[in-house]
DNA sequence: GTACGGTTTTGACATGAATCAATAATGGAT
DNA sequence: ATCCATTATTGATTCATGTCAAAACCGTAC
């Protein structure tokens, strides 16, 4: 048999976050050169989703975090009715799954929007580490926290907002993070459907779309189908912030 | 002068978990019974606020996270132009300040619903503790993956259902709190006006009123002021699903 | 190339909740 | 006990967004 041999084969399948392009965003960023080693110990790469593949399912037991290598994921929530909340979308460098830490199952299903490849953290042996490395539990608690105020800014955006703001606002989240990874900022495609983006943001898909048409109308982004291209950025920021200053 | 009398004074201040009623609901919970002198002595207790008196800031150095005692306390955020948005109520038992965990500044502020009493968790004494109880880490993680669990939560809540919903929602949640704490879970006082109540659902003060009444008038619950009483729990969770079974 | 399922867009209409406005009730403070 | 400020209720009207319906577009498979 040649067991042996294909366990060698595995091999491969290790990290190497000392080349990773993202460990500048992702969990590496938290810890020194020397303490990476044992980072690498326990993560395993590679792993590649097609388009619409899960990555893990509401209600299973709950195994490991993993990092966006690339493509992108959306994470939603099923209700007993099988009503769906999209919660959230990662793009390279963010981590899927802390939702569910220190819980037995996955609080949310997450599925790949585009062709991804992810690396996988197995929570055992990360609170393990985390339990040594302070730095890295000082940035996971930091990274739960981000997820937890951002939730917050979404339930705001959600009670308080209108559509355009919405729809703003998320234009301009997507913006930064492709810049984060030295993308273009202006020019960038989608990864979600209209559908996607509406169940997001708690509107009708017609709504997106005629939010879409309307800024397009009025110059302050060009889109195709997926492919965008934001104008006017500034005029973007004002309509986040039109709110504010219509109650102030 | 007697400096060294009130320094002694102020040694009562440190807390007993071990008396606590509510160990059995807060950080305490996870840990065993020899290891909760560890927890003791980080702890600080007794600190007691006044209606509407601030806990904590938003954008002041995040310093420590605070178990409610007795009393409640709401937590918000302030968007750059001043809109105020309701994150989260706490009762006797949880834990405020999670969504800050990681940071150096508060993400929200923290206030007195009721005259109040806390304990507080100096952050960088907690970390520590938590980095060599792996019990605990494991609970701080799982407190923190619930907050973004219930943020979603509300993010659904906001986004898909309609103000009868929401509002049925809450006291079911509020219902099911004071039932923990062994109090009664059809007849409890809210701690928070209507007005906090309008701002956490995404509705306006007048909206949550006629709902009020309109339960009401159906015999499901029984209000004045903040005195509520739930006189068909039934119903209520029928109102929460009610959506549901429209949508299947 | 063509045909098909699934998106996306556009239009017409309905509606739940916001807003505006006024009154009533409540609870501290004196 | 009384007064004032705050909070809660109720009513009339408006408006943003949902819903329904249909057409246009797109990518993919044959």
């Amino acid at each position: 048999m040649a067991q042996p041999i294909r366990l060698h084969q595995v091999s491969p399948l290790k990290a190497s976050c000392h080349q990773c392009s993202l460990s500048n965003l992702c969990l590496p960023l938290a810890i020194e050169e020397n303490e990476l080693d044992r980072l690498e110990d326990i993560v395993q790469q590679g792993r590649i989703f097609n388009r619409g593949e899960h990555i893990f399912d509401q209600s299973t037991p709950f195994r490991s975090c993993f990092a966006v290598k690339s493509g992108a994921i959306k994470t939603s929530i099923i209700s007993e009715n099988g009503e769906e909340q999209v919660t959230g979308f990662f793009m390279p460098g963010e981590l899927v799954g802390l939702d569910s830490m220190g819980s037995k199952h996955y609080a949310c299903t997450a599925r790949a929007l585009e062709r991804t490849s992810v690396c996988e953290f197995p929570v055992d042996k990360l609170e393990e580490l985390t339990g040594k490395l302070p730095d890295l539990q000082h940035h996971m608690y930091h990274l739960m926290s981000q997820e937890i105020q951002g939730s917050h800014q979404l339930a705001m955006l959600l009670s308080k907002n209108t559509a355009e703001e919405r729809i703003a606002a998320l234009l301009l989240s997507l913006s930064s993070r492709f810049q984060r990874r030295r993308m273009s900022a202006t020019n960038f495609s989608l990864p979600m459907a209209r559908n996607d983006i509406a169940n997001f943001l708690g509107l009708a898909v017609e709504t997106v779309s005629r939010v879409f048409t309307r800024f397009q109308n009025q110059g302050i982004i060009s889109a195709r189908g997926r492919e965008v291209e934001l104008l006017d950025v500034e005029a973007l920021q004002t309509v986040t912030r039109e709110f504010s200053r219509q109650n102030s």
